[in-house]
RNA sequence: GGGGAGAUACCGAAGUGGCCAAACGGGACGGACUGUAAAUCCGUUGGCUCAGCCUUCAGAGGUUCGAAUCCUCUUCUCCCCA
């Protein structure tokens, strides 16, 4: 796609908006861009904390795909130095500090997966680490920027308010991270800035730094926030996640597993189908829509023809209720087990209390039969397939003596 | 530097000498129902050689027949004053 018109290219950006400041302003400069024949810079930065990018994240990375399809250029900031500084939500306090090395690996991870949504080719992205300049910055440095923001402008942010009603730390140095990703804007001279709808705060804050040395504020775009599968905010210490580089058969799952509502959400800000099509979608039997959300999304991800795969997988093991394809096996030396240390032995449970529980529950099977004697002796073999268990709708093995 | 409040199971939060393996809520898990999901209902939610036993209430000691509860010290957090 090359330089669409400034009012189609809008038109096409306001299906992920969420907050837009301004609108006008964005509309001048794509028009400005188009006249002088610049391209505009568009800045998305993340943080390598983890090594999993979840499709939430996907969301803004997908709005900058679209700008680099009108022909503009992304820059993708790899916050190598505010990662170090942990996680200014609180919401993981338990996060270790970060050593360089943990932050290099997580960011090698963190492109190889962004790829799958945007083109990482040096002419057409500029990627940037905002160790460049947070390196060179010494003391003195950092107290001026530090003397950029005021306590009670933080102390407006709803995330720390929390946390001190909760009678939570918070640590002097948090308070830098909005002004770090501020400041990345002025280093990379941004013109728009993109994220996610919790970081407003942040992109306003880049505004503010750029205004004040003299540059032209940049237009700020946040996206909805994609919630998780089960309805809260999409986080990995939830769990509620989709990563991108996940088992096709796992992302396909995940995705069957969401609620009836978030559908349009995820089919706006996470397929490319086009709203007419959603629509329609819509209109079918929720599951086929819900199997065409997760057909989308794997396809979007790894192609066509992993898609049909594991939507094959995921109708044979679940609509026709036939065992997943890949039991594991699970090798003990035991000849012959109680059923409750066979099961906490073989990993299906955590102890044998809970082994206990589940069969007390119905909900242990061997060999597809309900099994409820607690004291059963198992015997198991090492020849043939293995003893197949299963506790729960979820978690099977084969069990074999060897 | 001074004063006050607090640390309870996955999380939040009751409990202030025995009836406490610890209320209640959330989450999670199992079952029923269903569309595979959600919602709803029922149940479970420290461990074990499981109708019994063992180890837990920040950590270490102590008082007591008996401590999550009382005392001492230690560690950590929050608030206020300087």
């Amino acid at each position: 796609m090359s330089q669409p018109p400034p009012d189609q290219a809008l038109a096409l950006i306001r299906r992920f908006r969420s907050e837009l400041v301004t609108e006008d302003e964005l509309l001048r400069r794509l028009e400005e861009a188009a006249a002088k024949g610049e391209r505009l810079r568009v800045k998305f930065g993340i943080d390598p904390t983890f090594t999993d990018v979840h499709l939430g994240h996907s969301v803004p990375i997908r709005l900058l795909r679209l700008f680099q399809d009108f022909g503009h250029l992304p820059i993708l900031l790899l916050g190598d130095a505010t990662a170090r500084l942990g996680d200014p939500t609180g919401r993981n306090d338990q996060r270790p500090p970060l050593s360089k090395e943990d932050v290099e690996h997580n960011a090698a991870t963190y492109l190889e997966q962004i790829g799958q949504v945007l083109d990482l080719n040096p002419k057409r992205c500029e990627l940037r680490r905002n160790s460049e300049w947070f390196g060179a910055m010494d003391f003195f440095d950092s107290l001026r920027l530090l003397g950029r923001g005021t306590v009670a402008r933080l102390l407006e942010r709803d995330d720390f308010r929390a946390r001190i009603d909760q009678s939570q730390p918070i640590h002097l140095h948090e308070m830098m991270y909005p002004l770090m990703q501020g400041w990345d804007s002025v280093m990379l001279k941004a013109d728009v800035e993109l994220g996610g709808n919790d970081q407003l705060f942040n992109l306003h804050m880049g505004r503010l730094l750029q205004e004040r040395e003299g540059q032209r504020p940049q237009v700020c775009l946040t996206t909805p926030l994609l919630l998780g599968t089960d309805g809260r905010k999409m986080s990995k210490t939830y769990g509620n996640h989709v990563p991108l580089n996940g088992e096709p058969e796992d992302v396909y799952g995940k995705v069957m597993s969401l609620g009836d509502e978030p559908m349009v959400d995820w089919f706006r800000l996470a397929t490319s189908l086009e709203g007419g099509e959603i629509e329609a979608v819509l209109a079918s039997h929720p599951r086929e829509a819900k199997g065409r959300l997760a057909w989308e999304i794997v396809a979007g991800l790894q192609g066509a023809e992993v898609a049909d795969a594991a939507a094959e997988k995921f109708t044979n093991q679940f609509k026709h209720k036939q065992l997943p394809a890949d039991i594991p096996e699970v090798v003990v030396s035991e000849r012959s087990l109680a059923l409750p240390n066979l099961l906490q032995v073989a990993g299906l449970c955590q102890s044998t209390s809970e082994a206990r529980r589940m069969i007390r529950q119905g909900g242990v099977r061997i060999e597809g039969e309900v099994e409820h004697d607690m004291g059963r002796e198992v015997a198991l073999s090492a020849e043939g397939d293995g003893t197949l268990v299963q506790v729960g709708k979820r978690k099977f093995a084969r069990i074999k003596q060897g």
